[in-house]
DNA sequence: CCAAATTATACTCACTTAGAGCATAATTGG
DNA sequence: CCAATTATGCTCTAAGTGAGTATAATTTGG
């Protein structure tokens, strides 16, 4: 059966084979008290990355290696996100197009999740906060100004830039749509529709390098190498996605917390507030967490129950999962 | 900015850079009426493949090419499943151990859906059966037999096998959990991990390859080349998964439908019965499809009212989408 | 042409879940 | 002790889900 395959395979061959380089990216986050991190290098323009050599045993192992020798921040939780080959990033490093023929690099990013234990040698470790990426995501004290005062207007202009009226009218309801604008609802796993409008409306420094100085700045939020900052939005997503039907929080949590660490962990991941009533009635329903028996002493006001993860439940739901109530305010 | 990028990444690196060669898999799904059914090569043995190229303008179009050369068929809908390495290919290819130091392969996994008009050259396009590879997996009839006949003693023998006794208990709990056992509800979802569980307890063509002739024969369900079966029940697990959330049904569907085919494709896809009324409530609820104005002509019974998908719901729910209820009959 | 079979479609009902608000309890800091 | 703060429990309403029943419009067999 193998050399049949084998035979088939040749047959079908018609193209030059040709090999490429792998690169493995990562996309690590925390959830320190100064909210949702991501780990960089490179003054925060870079995710940890690295090619894919014959020592490693594994995708995954060689990402842990990289990351661990960019950064010394061991890897628990890891999920792969996508898969890209260079011609495949949309509109990326079109200043590289010239060079035809040269090696193909493909890369395979990857969403990993860590305890926020912030350790000795923390110079090497460069945590950064997600909505320095992303100012416009982050809607826990509301909307925030950048979408009616910046946003909104830069969206509108770029619409009423393209040529026929259907087409400007398809941009703006995409706008309105991604951002929530004109009343609709804020839907926040749309990370990575928002950030693609922001590039394709040239609204960003990424989508401003190689072509000539243009008219209008870039908006704020911190700008990444190559396509770093796509790839993080796409880590977001899935996370503010995946906290929904599987419990995945709980790799973000110290061993012990309260339920309002916990709510305020998903708030900060989703960028939005919960309902403290429903949230912890979801929470205990499905029988996620169990009491440790012991109260917080160290703050004011009354005294919480400490909880920790029923770790028995990843068995029990390999696909079930967790609810998670997030509400409209 | 580029190269600052650059010069981190050479002084990272410590192992010796090296190539790969990258190769692209598809499940391409069509519901034609002898039920959901997968595009192969090699009478059903293997899955459509061939490397990416330097002609490839994307890895997408670099595995249309393939599949157009190999089978004839033109792809639509496309989305990547997972991205592995040899080493990563959980036990596979045990027999070439021996050949270290080879070149690498990174495999691109994909799933496409495709309407089943089963065109001209018949030939090349070899549709096979999903349930000829996973018999267990349908249960539109009832729990099939092969369930409590073959696997359940099967797989508590495996369990049985292992040393100590809460090995025995968790590899029982695993399999009951899995195959819906001791009155356990039936998840659909599971497909995977099923066919991971086979795998492990050896039950299966796959797991005896390389090995000298084991004691018991490998239970019924047709084999295939190196790991397109586990790639296989990996996109008909995305597949049932992604059907409850987001309306690729309709990918799958002919341009005008009734109401009932829909439901007999969902189910097909599913391997499980919908209650009719429940159905016919949320899809028009969602204003999900629109009538034709039409109605059928062709068989026995009441005529039914033709539909047509409503593209427009693509742009309105970018993420919110299709739920689709699945019943316990 | 009628009756049975078949398919389509509309409606009802009980039960669960989700969103939101209110009430009470147990602390700390002046 | 009082005010502020946090924890925790409870209720109410609206919407959604699972399941069953009734009626309508055909074809097919006699």
């Amino acid at each position: 059966m193998r050399d049949k395959e084998k035979a088939s395979r040749s047959d079908a061959r018609s193209g030059e084979a040709h090999n490429a380089s792998v690169d493995l990216i990562a996309v690590v986050v925390a959830v320190p008290n100064q909210g949702p991190s991501v780990l960089t290098v490179g003054q925060g323009s870079t995710l940890p990355s690295g090619p894919f050599e014959l020592g490693h045993r594994s995708l995954q192992s060689g990402l842990r290696a990289w990351v661990e020798h960019q950064t010394g921040q061991q890897l628990g939780y890891i999920e792969q996100l996508y898969t890209f080959a260079d011609s495949d990033r949309a509109g990326a490093d079109s200043d590289r197009a010239g060079e035809r023929h040269r090696q193909r690099v493909i890369s395979i990013s990857y969403l990993a999740l860590t305890r926020a234990e912030h350790a000795a040698d923390e110079a090497r470790r460069a945590w950064r906060r997600w909505y320095d990426y992303f100012p416009w995501e982050d809607h826990r004290s509301g909307i925030p100004p950048i979408i009616s005062e910046v946003l909104r207007p830069r969206l509108l202009a770029w619409a009423d830039n393209a040529g026929l009226d259907p087409l400007k009218r398809e941009r703006r309801r995409r706008a309105a749509f991604a951002f929530g604008l004109d009343g609709r609802d804020w839907n926040e796993e749309l990370v990575l529709q928002r950030y693609e409008l922001l590039y394709e409306a040239a609204l960003i420094e990424e989508a401003m390098r190689g072509s000539e100085a243009t008219a209008s700045p870039p908006i704020s939020g911190t700008a990444m190498t190559a396509d770093h900052r796509r790839i993080l939005a796409t880590g977001v997503a899935r996370l503010r996605s995946k906290i929904k039907y599987r419990p995945v929080v709980f790799e973000l949590m110290p061993p012990v917390f309260t339920l309002l660490q916990l709510q305020r962990t998903v708030e900060a991941l989703s960028g939005r507030l919960v309902h403290k009533p429903n949230f912890r009635r979801l929470i205990e329903q499905q029988d996620l967490v169990e009491e440790t028996g012991e109260t917080t002493a160290d703050t004011v006001g009354r005294p919480a129950k400490l909880f920790r993860f029923r770790h028995a439940v990843l068995d029990e739901r390999a696909v079930a999962g967790t609810k998670l109530p997030l509400s409209r305010t």
